[in-house]
RNA sequence: GCCGAAGUGGCGGAAUUGGCAGACGCGCAUGGUUCAGGUCCAUGUACCCGCAAGGGUGUGGGGGUUCGAGUCCCUUCUUCGGCACCA
């Protein structure tokens, strides 16, 4: 016995590390393996994955995102698309700054490194991106656009500055973004409650296209509904009226007025109140003078602001009080007492309203503490058996009624009286219908350094200067001291500040403030069709191509960005079509939302001491198995709980596919590129149908539903076929029975179908395969529906003793149970009964389904 | 409170159109290979009764539609996610 069988292939290993390492070394250097072609006679395809921020290390949460990516990046390769993959850094942002002041790291060395280092994982990890378009966006090749959209944006009105309440961490003694206030406190000290503070700050008028917003949300049926209704609540249209209420001169100017906002004008005539919120500016004017009114009015905007810290603003108890004022109800000119509240917010609709405590709960919550008035002036719509029903249970919120002690109103139901009391208001001057919105402009200052300075000078002379787009971009200085707290670090930069205004020639001071990260991720997506363009974003033409009419084909990213970025992109986008750089209304035209990476039923964290470290993944299992795992564990639109055993089995079953294509290549045998014969054996026939049972699972998962878990379940049912057909008579042999052009093709489609989850084994085995050409660019292995079939067989139906249809049944079928049970069953009968049976299935001998025409 | 998603073996999950519930994988058990362990190969594995053949019960609970329900309808409970004095 020859030496060599002591090591036969049965027991070898695959060695995932000497194979990965291998096609790494080949395939990183190479930037243009995965190049996008402009203008390609092939249809385009633009995947993207939200670009992630350069923390320093990839973790799983990324690893999946981009594993579904990539499979679908791959499989489109795989048929013929022209893909584009691309891939960059969104990194502007706090955590550099944290970073710095810990490590005594400038911010951009800091970023810097996270970068090459997140690079390499994701080489490493062999993720097919087109490196030749990376995007980074603390770049002045990248950030000088920030600048010059925000231009854009001040010439048409866009952007505007304006005083406004900013959260204040009193420690860091800085401003901090609302998604750095974690439960009311700051998330640096996390003991440490957030003040409101009022500064100047930079807005985008986002609200101008609030309605747009809402409507396209029509066109995105690509998206999941989840996000849909998200982005839907978050711009919170609701139609109502304003109506002004005299002060009758007791505050301020005579004539001076307080609006409310409501939805239910038609209940007007119940208002026994007005309240305003505790920082309603009238309350300004009436406290002036009266220290006491004062000091309670503090209280309710303490309470409020404890409210908040909470996060559950509902829970605090109503109070109000009573300014001794009044203002006059415009319809019935009724005096109405003027209260302040804390139920009532400021930064929605007016800051207003009119108690209605009938047909409101809150007011009627209220009203009942206050021993405030309760006047019902709505009635329920009584059908014929309610005739009986005259005073509702209350408060009576419902939508429509019949209108009561509402002078020359009554008589209407509230769906026509909303339409005629607004019109009303508005021919006498008090008011009029309109909408309100809950989304609000977006503000994008930030006094911090590591961002986008803001593109603006102040100017003694000429007050606030835009700087020429020639003097851009506007760059941030390197070498600014940022571990002082107290102001924008940029301001304590002299040469910063410092400038001449471009009108008058004087001196002029700098914006010193910086952009919000969300502006970055705003459109970068753009910029990759484009990436080197040193004279616009990009060009219009570039973008024409890859976005279509619909915008990027498919992006996939987490859930979390549901509200912010993907709103802001799809502002972005349509600031930009009314700037004639674009032709879509919309950025992205599928959106996928993947579940999270969680480990033993909770979210992976370092103070839970669970995280899993894709590095020490790809050292113990490959990349393969780690990008292989990510999809295999759960559906990618669910949450995935992390198994180490779970890759475990990955990894044997690669080797399963490993050591049976590395004991059946037999690239050189004569036989192995003929056809596949027609006559197969049983057994040989069974391979094959499991074979194209497969193409057809795993392609309709890539066209459907992306459930890549059932997609790997497949293949490893083929594997499983695979090794059943091989005999085991003490070791394994070449399948007997399966002639070898069969063979050879089930391995080469096995690779194919492989290649979008574990490019580097599929890749390996390729070439022990004898192919030469690029696996990325290997067609799709093609399904054959008559190979998949099983074996039927025809068989007449007999009901009653009339033969009543032909019918396809398995071959195996008990024949005899087909007529037996269609007769024993009445109601079978009765449906088959003078119709054509076109198909009945059976199932181990029993009739499970029929089918008539 | 409102909106949304989900409840299936010891575990992750499958069942795409109403048609064999539990694919595939983990775990576990048994056997083979091995000096041995691991690896690898094979077989079994929802639960209950039974030596077995076989029988019974099963998709959070209750009710319904249907020849047939994890799937459709009503109702209820639980978990997770989002929003929340939004006037």
């Amino acid at each position: 016995m020859p030496p060599e069988d002591k090591t036969s292939t049965r027991d070898e290993r695959y060695d995932a590390q000497r194979v990965e390492n291998k096609w790494f070394e080949r395939w990183q250097p190479d930037s243009a393996l995965y190049a996008a072609e402009l203008n390609s006679t092939r249809p385009k395809y633009y995947v993207l994955e939200m670009l992630p921020y350069p923390s320093g290390d990839l973790h799983m949460g990324h690893v999946r995102n981009y594993s579904i990516g990539d499979a679908l990046a791959r499989h489109m390769w795989m048929n013929g698309y022209n893909v584009l993959h691309p891939m960059g850094w969104d990194s502007f942002g706090l955590p550099a700054e944290n970073a710095a002041i810990q490590n005594n790291t400038p911010p951009r060395e800091w970023t810097l490194r996270n970068i090459a280092n997140m690079k390499v994982q994701m080489k490493r990890l062999g993720f097919a991106y087109d490196w030749s378009r990376e995007v980074t966006t603390c770049f002045p090749e990248y950030y000088r656009w920030n600048q010059w959209f925000f231009l854009k944006m001040y010439e048409r009105g866009l952007a505007y500055r304006k005083k406004s309440k900013v959260n204040w961490c009193p420690k860091c003694a800085t401003v901090l973004a609302n998604e750095q206030v974690v439960g009311g406190n700051c998330w640096r000290h996390e003991d440490t409650p957030v003040e409101q503070r009022e500064l100047e700050q930079w807005f985008l008028r986002i609200t101008k296209y609030a309605d747009e917003l809402l409507r396209d949300l029509a066109k995105l049926d690509g998206w999941p509904e989840k996000v849909r209704i998200m982005q839907r609540n978050w711009i919170g249209r609701s139609e109502g009226a304003f109506v002004d209420f005299d002060l009758g001169g007791t505050v301020g100017p005579a004539g001076s007025t307080v609006t409310v906002f409501t939805t239910r004008v038609d209940t007007i005539y119940g208002a026994t109140s007005v309240q305003l919120a505790p920082e309603h500016p009238v309350v300004a004017d009436i406290t002036a003078n009266d220290p006491d009114l004062r000091a309670k009015v503090d209280q309710l905007i303490a309470e409020q602001r404890k409210a908040k810290e909470v996060g559950d603003i509902g829970e605090i108890e109503k109070h109000g009080v009573f300014t001794g004022r009044y203002v006059r109800n415009p319809y019935n000119q009724e005096a109405l007492p003027v209260w302040v509240a804390n139920y009532i917010l400021m930064d929605y609709g007016t800051g207003a309203i009119m108690s209605v405590p009938a047909h409101d709960e809150r007011d009627y919550e209220f009203a009942k503490k206050y021993r405030l008035p309760v006047r019902l002036v709505v009635l329920p719509l009584g059908g014929e058996s309610d005739e009986t029903v005259t005073e509702p249970p209350l408060p009576f919120v419902a939508e429509n009624g019949l209108l009561v002690n509402s002078g020359q109103f009554s008589g209407l139901t509230s769906q026509e009286a909303l339409k005629k009391m607004a019109e009303h208001a508005e021919k006498n001057g008090f008011g009029k219908a309109t909408v309100t919105f809950r989304l609000k402009d977006w503000g994008i200052s930030r006094q911090r350094y590591w961002g986008t300075p803001i593109p603006m000078l102040y100017c003694e002379k000429d007050g606030i200067v835009p700087v020429p787009e020639k003097d851009l971009p506007v760059i941030l200085p390197d070498n600014v001291d940022i571990t002082l707290t107290g102001g924008s670090p940029l301001g304590r930069v002299p040469e910063f500040v410092n400038a001449t205004c471009p009108k008058c020639g004087g001196p002029a001071r700098r914006e010193t403030d910086t952009m919000d990260t969300f502006v970055d991720s705003s459109w970068y997506f753009y910029r990759y069709t484009d990436a080197r363009n040193d004279r616009a974003p990009f060009d219009s033409a570039t973008v024409g191509y890859w976005f279509g009419d619909r915008g990027i084909d498919q992006y996939i990213g987490g859930v979390e960005h549901a509200i912010l970025h993907l709103i802001y992109s799809r502002f972005w986008t349509k600031v930009m079509r009314d700037l004639g750089l674009v032709k879509n209304d919309e950025p992205v035209e599928r959106l996928f939302t993947q579940g999270m990476v969680i480990k033993d039923g909770a979210k992976m964290s370092k103070s839970l001491g669970n995280v899993v470290s894709p590095d020490e993944m790809v050292a113990r299992y490959g990349a393969d198995a780690a990008r292989l795992y990510s999809l295999f564990a759960a559906p990618p639109d669910r949450d995935l709980d992390w198994q180490d055993s779970g890759i475990e089995g990955i990894q044997r079953f690669l080797g399963r596919v490993y050591r049976f294509v590395m004991r059946n290549a037999k690239p050189d045998s004569a036989d192995w590129r003929r056809p596949v014969p027609q006559d197969l054996s049983t057994q040989a026939r069974q391979v094959q149908r499991k074979l194209h049972q497969t193409i057809k699972r795993v392609t309709d998962d890539f066209k459907g539903r992306w459930h890549f878990n059932t997609s790997i379940a497949a293949i490893m049912e083929l594997v499983n076929e695979l090794y059943g057909a091989e005999e085991h008579a003490g070791r394994p042999s070449a399948p007997a029975s399966i002639p070898l052009p069969l063979l050879a093709e089930v391995q080469r489609s096995l690779v194919l179908l492989l290649a979008p989850f574990a490019p580097y084994l599929a890749h390996e085995l390729w070439q022990t395969l004898g192919e030469k050409g690029s696996l990325l660019r290997a067609p799709w292995p093609k399904y054959d529906p008559a190979l998949a079939q099983e074996e039927e067989i025809e068989i007449p139906v007999q009901v009653n003793g009339k033969l009543r249809g032909r019918v396809l049944v398995p071959a195996d079928a008990d024949r005899s149970l087909v007529e037996a049970r269609a007769l024993a069953d009445e109601k079978v009968q009765s449906a088959i009964a003078g119709k054509k049976i076109v198909n009945i299935v059976f199932v181990l001998g029993k009739l499970i389904n029929f089918v008539v025409r």
